[in-house]
DNA sequence: TTAATATTTGCGGGATTGTGCAGGATTTTA
DNA sequence: TAAAATCCTGCACAATCCCGCAAATATTAA
């Protein structure tokens, strides 16, 4: 069998059922795992399949995979996520809201961590897919295309049958007197329905955004159990909230 | 024996077979490899074959013709999926499932389609939601890794409460006796429900899957509505469907 | 027909490609 | 953490390719 025709093969097989073995194939074909290990990566290189460990896979699943330096503040948020991965504890069953501060948390998660994860952001979803020990579950409802999030009256009633160890939710604005506060209403009904259906409430958010204020409060401060920032926890500007009994990080 | 006479006998060969060895032809003509190889880049210069390593195959292969970016099978989607699209008009209530076929759906949707989509498949979601005028009502329940939707009876109940308009449904497997049928249980039970909350029920799949078969039954010949190809409709494969009063694009 | 010219073929030898194998590094899985 | 599977690297060897050249064959012109 010439090799052309063997890739054309593989490729055939890849898009038909969207995943190979290296070892079916090579069984298949008669030819030893090299060669068709071999023939993978030229595949790969040529961008027809995706390579993975121990077979490949249909490039179409793939697609959108946003890169994720052109986020703003890309390696503060970074930071933020490794602080938070630290709390999260094997069987945890963790909500989360949207935000591109909870994607970056999404991509930190270590590969062995096995716990629950609900959302209702398809972007933090699509990341919390690819993890190899984290089993997902989606909040159903209309999607908010603002926020990528879903929202509404089906959203909240599920959360609310929910009660999860942790929420992890990042947040626009915040400050000691009034608390967490967004400017979109359908997503300050599923942060509020979180927050109720979650023991602790973590809140992520990038140094900038603290004490400021939006126009729709979310929470009291004293609701919050620990605040992620990329600051070093004894900051100054972390200061008060600390005082008010915050646990900073 | 003339050299006209050998490239002619060549590529006859080449045509019927899908591929030549070199070795076999130099052999079988009693001429060096180097003529045959003389002969081969010929043929491969006007177009005829394409010429590989020890050999040369037909240009129906066309591997090696493709620009980088192109997937395999990814123009036959692509016409089902233009297909697809004329089927939606202006303020419809869409059910889709998952898979790769769909996807190509959801990135034809001219951008002026008012409707709204429902869906449990996160790259489907991920598709509809970059849409400016389409509503997406996401089906909540815990993610299947494998087909990236979600699955179990939470889905399947939600999907129970909707009377869509139109189903469009990827599909791995159909043949006349024994209908649509899937590998996946989970994937199953969603599809069935699906099938039953939607007033018609549009089938797409590439040629290839057509007359083979699955060991989970999705629902029989006769629920199917329409039956989307990148075949046209009045290719011999399809007749016995049509036959049995599917509706063939 | 014959000589001149052009084309085709075969061949030698060195470069390139395709394949399998051994080993050690890495990843996955239990 | 250890065992198993998979991956990578370098190597050997055979098959194939490419290049130049000379012999064989075909084509053309006088």
């Amino acid at each position: 069998m010439l090799k052309r025709e063997r890739q054309a093969y593989i490729l055939h097989q890849v898009n038909l059922h969207n995943k190979v073995l290296s070892t079916d194939l090579s069984q298949h074909i008669n030819v030893s795992d090299d060669t068709i290990r071999r023939d993978l990566q030229e595949l790969a290189e040529a961008g027809k399949i995706i390579k993975v460990h121990g077979g490949a896979l249909s490039p179409s699943f793939h697609y959108g995979h946003h890169t994720s330096k052109e986020v703003y503040s890309y390696t503060q948020k970074k930071t933020i996520a490794q602080k938070a991965v630290s709390l999260i504890k094997d069987g945890m069953f963790v909500l989360t809201s949207g935000g591109t501060t909870i994607i970056e948390l999404a991509r930190a998660l270590p590969p062995h961590l096995h716990a629950t994860f609900i959302s209702g952001s398809i972007p933090a979803i699509f990341e919390y897919m690819n993890h190899p020990n984290i089993d997902v579950i989606v909040i159903g409802d209309k999607i908010s295309k603002n926020s990528k999030i879903t929202v509404g009256l089906e959203a909240v009633s599920r959360i609310r049958q929910l009660k999860a160890d942790l929420c992890f939710m990042g947040i626009n604005a915040i400050n000691l007197e009034n608390g967490v506060s967004d400017n979109d209403w359908d997503v300050v009904q599923i942060k509020k329905a979180m927050i109720e259906s979650a023991q602790k409430l973590v809140c992520l958010t990038i140094a900038e955004k603290i004490n400021s204020q939006q126009p729709i409060q979310v929470c009291e401060s004293r609701k919050i159990d620990t605040l992620i920032t990329e600051l070093s926890p004894d900051n100054p500007l972390l200061e008060p909230y600390i005082e008010a009994g915050i646990r900073v990080l």
